[in-house]
DNA sequence: TCAACATATCAGCAATAAATAATGTAATGA
DNA sequence: TCATTACATTATTTATTGCTGATATGTTGA
């Protein structure tokens, strides 16, 4: 589809945008990987070599999550010298990590017993 | 890998079992038709015919993400005769919703805002 | 018991995503 | 200025995901 900017989108579209939107948000939580980067990050910034030590995955593919991540608009980078650190946007990525893990304990068994992914 | 649930798993096993179900969490959230779903089941529970309606996808695309959501313990159903009718799980899903949204929404104004490009 | 209805499941294909390896870029310091 | 360090980006391959269409299951009422 192609979003004409100086048409206005009719209320169907407009919704639709919006969720498109919201579901990018959601990727950046839904891989193991980037998972892994919150936790990573949950006690304060973090350079992407650090990130890369911590998690023993490529330098690669950090930074590529990395920028998934900051697409998703869930962390921020600050550079400085030629290390760029990473840190959690705020404390709604936290709550939002809690609120997945209370609901994961009420039903981890089922969840478990699931193998479609 | 092969999980044997009667050996203790390391630390190290431990933790990745708990972020790849944890990412099956958000899974639910980071599509599209989900998280129309989603908005449908906001006020109250739904048969599968319903929401094929509402959606407009076909019959078996809603079939499946809802079994999707319900492995993802974000949904539960309840059958009535030759009804499924579905409902959110728990406020938890709202909260997590709402919270992504306010996240969004303080993006795009970042993104309104920035004059770099 | 049999038709119909509501839903689930499966097969196949197209689109998307993730890992690795290789290359590019920008900052620092000798 | 040149080598090194720290990242980002790109290309390629492989794995996942989502949709459609076809088929299967299970419930109800005639």
């Amino acid at each position: 589809m192609v979003i004409n900017m100086f048409e206005p989108l009719s209320k169907q579209e407009e919704l639709l945008t919006k969720l498109r939107l919201k579901s990018k948000v959601f990727k950046g939580f839904s891989d193991t990987t980037r998972l892994c980067l919150f936790e990573a990050l949950k006690d304060g910034e973090k350079t992407v070599g650090d990130l890369v030590t911590l998690t023993g995955y490529g330098q690669s593919a950090i930074s590529n999550h990395l920028t998934c991540l900051r697409d998703c608009g869930l962390v921020t980078v600050r550079q400085e010298g030629r290390n760029n650190y990473y840190k959690l946007r705020d404390h709604r990525v936290i709550q939002i990590l809690d609120l997945a893990e209370g609901i994961l304990s009420d039903v981890s068994a089922e969840i478990y017993k699931c193998l479609k992914y």
